[in-house]
RNA sequence: GCCGGGAUGGCGGAACUGGCAGACGCAGCGGACUUAAAAUCCGCAGCCCUGAAAGGGGUGUGGGGGUUCGAGUCCCCCUCUCGGCACCA
């Protein structure tokens, strides 16, 4: 088209209907909220409105939104504003988890220093985010790497360290070679680094501090019972992670002379009841008493060496699981205390030094993994348990029965001495209070949860506030002496440990006890230390002298509700559950679990896989924005999917929904006129739009009421959704629904049968409802329709049941659970009156024919079904 | 292996405590508007058979059983799939 022709079309006489055009509207409405940020800040905590803390997960800057950040905060933002709108004093706040390796990568690659390339990301999220329109309330943003937020991470490391939760020991931890860092146990995943997917960790020994996470096992762990507003999915994943297990330590003499490692060898069981089918001890490869048999025999230590690599490489492949069984016979033996029988230790390299006591009784009979290892090696197979059934019967000749389930739990015991004929689970009870009686061993309980190792050979992090002297050992940083700033000026690279070793400035101090040259720790904390408590932050973020304020937290804790991807559920949750503990017994606050309510939304896949660069499946979130505008892109992301679930991200479907707002916007400008009328006839208040017969007394044309009645039905599916399942793609559904009932009464309208007040009120609403999802073309429309202030004020519609009512129902008529006929009759007819129409139907007289009518089954308001016989 | 999700048209998904399967949207088809196209508006649409058509009949929620007047929904067994944990003693 020539631009002569463009021209034409612009001037033709019929003016061209206005077009919903994002891009201008949003731009206006977000350059206003972004220069008022008032709208957003919550009241003060003297308010009479009830509270509300909504919380997204902070991101980490790393310069760009994906969609997983779109929907996540698309799902808050939606809530924060429904809480508003409901009359709530809503706190909503965002900010930076600004701390971590890719901004080290970024400054070896672009030689900018870290802090630099952070807060460029930062000021570009920032853009992107009030882009999108989200509410938050930035004069509360806290952003971790900067010291007004880090030195408090130093102070409760010294509070952690007073307290004794805080402790430095020597450990394997395993290592990444391409992060040059320690990881902890949970950013392994598969052996390989969490952020490296190919990169295979390797293990080193290294003095590392670590957090007594442990100390809060039991009450993690029972903590969950009452996490009712948290996912199951979650629960489950913490369940699991804490890894409690009840069973009980036993105590096996060593046979022969005792050694450095002590005369007993303790192993951990959980089937106690076994025992008198151990037929020999297996001891970790790196056990101690390993290494002492070892010691002395060459031939020994090299095949145990061997055993120790072999689950090092499985451990590094992190198929631990698959690892093909290898043991060796020390030559030594031990006593088992229950019948002071002699039983071979040997090493294996399926057994775990860390965890239990690295050392098991080896129950052949009833073990897999002991039957599998005892007949590679032809140890003996001893049976000790048998079925109720079978066990009656038993007696020494059901030695050669087949390998029986570990966990058959109706079952006795034979060939057990005194405990023989026992049901087992009695037994369990009764042969550890023997053990404990005469001091050979006791009920106990072991964790798969471990201590959290917090040391980072990296700089961009916290540095830990500790100092070495070779005097007075390690001295804590003096609270007053806080922060211990980060240098600047430092050079990263890869190689090697901690960069802040190559600081010169930094490392060396003097000792705060006595003066003498000391060294500082050059390991910086762990970024998940900073995420584990930044939310308490918000709700005072300029403290000045203490982390935050605790009253302020006292008012908004716990959070009502926390919403961010379910790949957080086990690390972060548990460690912000952890340090809420401790904060407790530190006396900052007094509650026991950071948040009321968890959601996991879902992943944002393309093409059956998530998005990543390598499969050039990425959608940008500034792209869908240009495209379609944020209204539509946040609307998609609500609507393609509950958000619980995965999100296949289809570019067409933005589009339909583009189609949705646009269809709602026309509507509404088309006819904003009637608000004018609606303006004057109410005085100012709102007109309600009567029930059945207009507000004159006339009743709606059937249109009309039609809308008025979908109107009111969609409130309450929109309420209900928020309130409950979160099911917003139908609460959209529901909005669509409404909009095109409006397109039907164009006719009504145009020929003044649509009273002006209903059409008014029917728009309000309407740009109620849409106002949590699509904030930008709300505030639009509500300026249009001559509303003034924020929709975020308490403007919440209420629907009322007696307008959301049908006038008719449809009966579905069925014939044995077969759909017959349909039948309409007034919402009112009694049920009496519905049978009788429905059996007098033509067409379900044909069906039943001459059989007989054996019953009519009557659904209020649903169905009615025939039987027939 | 254990634990927890999930499986519904060509596609994303609806169906709250058992009660008309397929709402809403995408893609598709037909019509209106237009010189034409786009946009927009209106309509059709699970699949199969039958009929010129209106219509009629059958079938259908991963598979197999069961409970029920009635099952996508409840029970039992199985398959596939996603996620977590895993020689955890």
């Amino acid at each position: 088209m020539s631009e002569k022709q463009k021209n034409m079309t612009a001037n033709a006489p019929e003016p061209a209907e206005v077009r919903y055009d994002p891009a201008p509207i949003e731009e206006k409405w977000s350059a206003l909220w972004k220069a008022d940020p008032a709208l957003y800040a919550a009241e003060p905590h003297t308010s009479q409105r009830p509270k509300y803390y909504v919380l997204e997960m902070l991101p980490y800057p790393s310069g760009a939104l994906h969609m997983g950040h779109v929907r996540n905060y698309a799902i808050g933002d939606a809530l924060a504003r429904h809480m508003w709108m409901r009359g709530f004093n809503v706190l909503h706040p965002m900010g930076w988890d600004a701390f971590g390796l890719p901004a080290e990568n970024a400054a070896i690659k672009n030689n900018v220093p870290p802090r630099e390339w952070t807060q460029r990301n930062i000021e570009q999220m920032k853009v992107q985010m009030n882009r999108l329109g989200f509410s938050y309330d930035w004069s509360r943003e806290v952003t971790t790497c900067l010291p007004d937020f880090y030195r408090w991470n130093q102070w409760f490391f010294l509070k952690l360290h007073e307290m004794g939760l805080a402790y430095r020991r020597k450990s394997k931890v395993n290592w990444c070679p391409e992060c040059a860092t320690v990881l902890a146990n949970e950013q392994v995943v598969n052996g390989c680094c969490w952020r490296h997917e190919e990169t295979t960790v390797e293990q080193k020994e290294l003095e590392q501090w670590f957090l007594r996470t442990t100390k809060y096992s039991d009450e993690l762990l029972d903590g969950i019972e009452k996490l009712d507003g948290w996912p199951e999915r979650v629960r489950t994943m913490q369940r699991n992670w804490i890894g409690r297990s009840e069973g009980a330590l036993v105590d096996f003499k060593l046979d022969g002379q005792a050694g450095a490692a002590g005369d007993t060898v303790s192993v951990f069981t959980t089937r106690i009841d076994t025992i008198y089918g151990a037929t020999s001890i297996q001891l970790a490869p790196e056990h101690p008493l390993v290494k002492e048999f070892a010691s002395a025999e060459g031939d020994l230590r090299e095949q145990v060496d061997e055993l120790v690599r072999q689950q090092g490489k499985a451990r590094e492949a992190g198929d631990i699981g698959g690892i093909e069984k290898h043991g060796v016979f020390t030559g030594r033996y031990a006593v088992n205390p229950f019948n002071q029988e002699k039983v071979p230790i040997w090493a294996a390299n399926y057994i775990l030094m860390d965890y239990g006591t690295g050392a098991i009784m080896s129950v052949p009979a009833h073990d897999e993994r002991d039957y599998e290892f005892a007949k590679k090696y032809d140890l003996e197979i001893r049976v000790v348990v048998l079925p109720r059934s079978i066990g009656q019967l038993a007696d020494e000749h059901h030695a050669e029965a087949p390998l029986l389930p570990y966990t058959e739990m109706e079952s006795l015991l034979i060939n057990s001495g005194e405990f023989s004929g026992l049901p087992n689970d009695e037994a369990i009870e009764k042969m550890s209070a023997h053990a404990e009686k005469h001091g050979f061993g006791k009920k106990t309980v072991t964790y798969r949860l471990k201590d959290w190792g917090i040391s980072r050979q990296r700089y961009w992090g916290t540095p830990i506030p500790m100092i070495y002297c070779g005097k007075c050992g390690v001295v804590p940083v003096p609270e007053k002496d806080l922060p211990v700033l980060l240098p600047q000026q430092v050079d990263i690279t890869l190689m090697g440990g901690s960069p802040l070793s190559r600081v010169p400035e930094f490392l060396n101090v003097k000792c705060p006890k006595c003066g003498d040259a000391a060294r500082r720790e050059t390991d910086t904390m762990d970024t998940f230390v900073d995420s584990s408590w930044y939310f308490y932050r918000y709700t005072s973020p300029r403290a000045e002298d203490r982390p935050f304020d605790s009253q302020a937290a006292a008012y908004w804790f716990p959070i009502d509700q926390y919403i961010g991807g379910v790949e957080h559920a086990i690390l972060h949750l548990i460690y912000s559950r952890f340090w809420t503990r401790f904060m407790r017994d530190l006396g900052l606050v007094r509650h026991d679990e950071p948040a009321e309510r968890m959601f996991t939304q879902g992943m944002v896949i393309k093409d059956g896989a998530k998005m990543s660069k390598n499969k050039g499946n990425v959608v940008s979130p500034d792209d869908m924005v240009a495209r379609f505008g944020a209204d539509s892109t946040r609307v998609y992301s609500l609507f393609a999917t509950s958000p619980d679930r995965e999100l296949e991200w289809q570019d067409t479907g933005v589009e339909g929904v583009h189609r949705f707002l646009s269809r709602a916007y026309r509507f509404v400008m088309r006819h904003t006129g009637a608000a004018r009328v609606g303006h004057e006839h109410g005085n100012g208040s709102h007109p309600r739009p009567g029930a059945g017969p207009g507000a004159d007394g006339i009743p709606l044309p059937p249109k009309v009421r039609a809308v008025q009645r979908k109107l009111h039905q969609t409130i309450q599916r929109v309420t209900e959704d928020f309130q409950g399942r979160w099911h917003f793609n139908t609460s959209i559904a529901a909005i669509m629904e409404l909009v095109n009932e409006l397109y039907a009464t164009e006719d009504e309208i145009a020929s003044g049968k649509f009273p002006a007040t209903v059409l008014a009120e029917v728009q309000r609403r309407l740009v109620l409802l849409l106002a949590p999802f699509a904030p930008f073309l709300a505030a639009e429309l509500w300026e249009a329709l001559g509303e003034k202030g924020s929709l975020l004020r308490h403007l919440w519609p209420e629907f009322e049941p007696a307008l959301a009512k049908e006038d008719e129902i449809e009966y579905a008529v069925q014939v044995n659970g077969k759909l017959r006929a349909r039948v309409v009759v007034p919402a009112e007819t009694p049920e009496a009156e519905v049978r009788e129409k429905a059996l007098a139907d033509d067409k379900v007289r044909a069906t039943v024919g001459d059989q007989q009518v054996v019953k009519v089954i009557f659904v209020a308001g649903k169905l009615v079904n025939v039987v027939v016989k």
